[in-house]
DNA sequence: TATTGTTATACTCTATAACTATA
DNA sequence: TATAGTTATAGAGTATAACAATA
């Protein structure tokens, strides 16, 4: 067996590897903005759904409530989230992002696509497009959910 | 701008996405196994360069020796690993391989090899061995070492 | 009685620092 | 005095369970 036939040269490590570096990179540049990427993905899960509830997002996080709570309370603090008591049912806190909240979405976004040219820099523009179809190709096989990645938790 | 072009459907959103997914599917594996991810790569470290020092591995993986002395206990324990006195340098340890590992990293080449075949299962041949080439580019263009992949900590 | 969210508690992971043995 | 490794301690992150308010 030649040294590229490995399981470690293969495309499932590289996969991990480079998806980690990624990962970290991304949480460099995001932290700046001074955010984790667990609340960018926060920040864009009530942009998308403004009102959803707490309950809702532990649900689509697969995480405890609890969490959700630890976890919006920062952003409640800087001014970013706002919890508003739900007229319908009481008990619900509906989710909105702030304008401060809007403007930092426009920056996000700036981050996000420096961040994908710059993991792509080593690639022609034809060779990126075949990359990301090639990935989307192997997204949509493993059952994965657009625009959604778990972490490392499972 | 369309919905394909935003950076969450990006090249490095999918890699990482793909690659946090590819590292659980591994942990999982390689957890029938009864080990971790880290437990896998400190056996490939050492069947690599046997004899070599806590220290070195610490130096290696960026973490702290106590760090190490933790992660070996275990599979000092469970008779994976063996702790020889450097009859050199009697504060240092020689970290060795026992034959039970050996017999182990058969079955880890195994699932290796299966779990490549898993990630990659919706592409064909030829297809794969594109991504794989792709990868490599963008892996060697973001400095990273091959075979080495440091997790999620940055 | 069930549900939303919070708080209190415990467990896990990791780093820092003090310590032992050796050089 | 410096180095390899261990142990003790503390901090962050996360889950479980008990709780308050509302339905």
């Amino acid at each position: 067996m030649t040294e590229s036939r490995k399981p470690l040269n293969g495309a499932a490590f590289l996969l991990a590897q480079i998806g980690a570096h990624a990962a970290n990179r991304f949480a460099e540049r995001v932290g700046d903005l001074g955010l984790s990427p667990a609340e960018v993905g926060l920040l864009r899960m009530i942009a998308a759904q403004p009102g959803r509830s707490q309950r809702s997002l532990a649900a689509d996080l697969g995480v405890v409530p609890s969490r959700v709570t630890a976890m919006i309370d920062p952003l409640d603090r800087s001014g970013l989230v706002e919890r508003r008591r739900s007229t319908e049912d009481r008990r619900n806190y509906e989710l909105h992002l702030t304008p401060k909240a809007g403007a930092l979405m426009g920056r996000l976004f700036e981050t996000a696509t420096a961040h994908e040219d710059d993991i792509c820099a080593g690639l022609d523009a034809e060779q990126r497009v075949r990359l990301t179809e090639l990935l989307r190709v192997v997204a949509a096989n493993q059952g994965l959910t657009p625009g959604v990645h778990p972490g490392y938790r499972g």
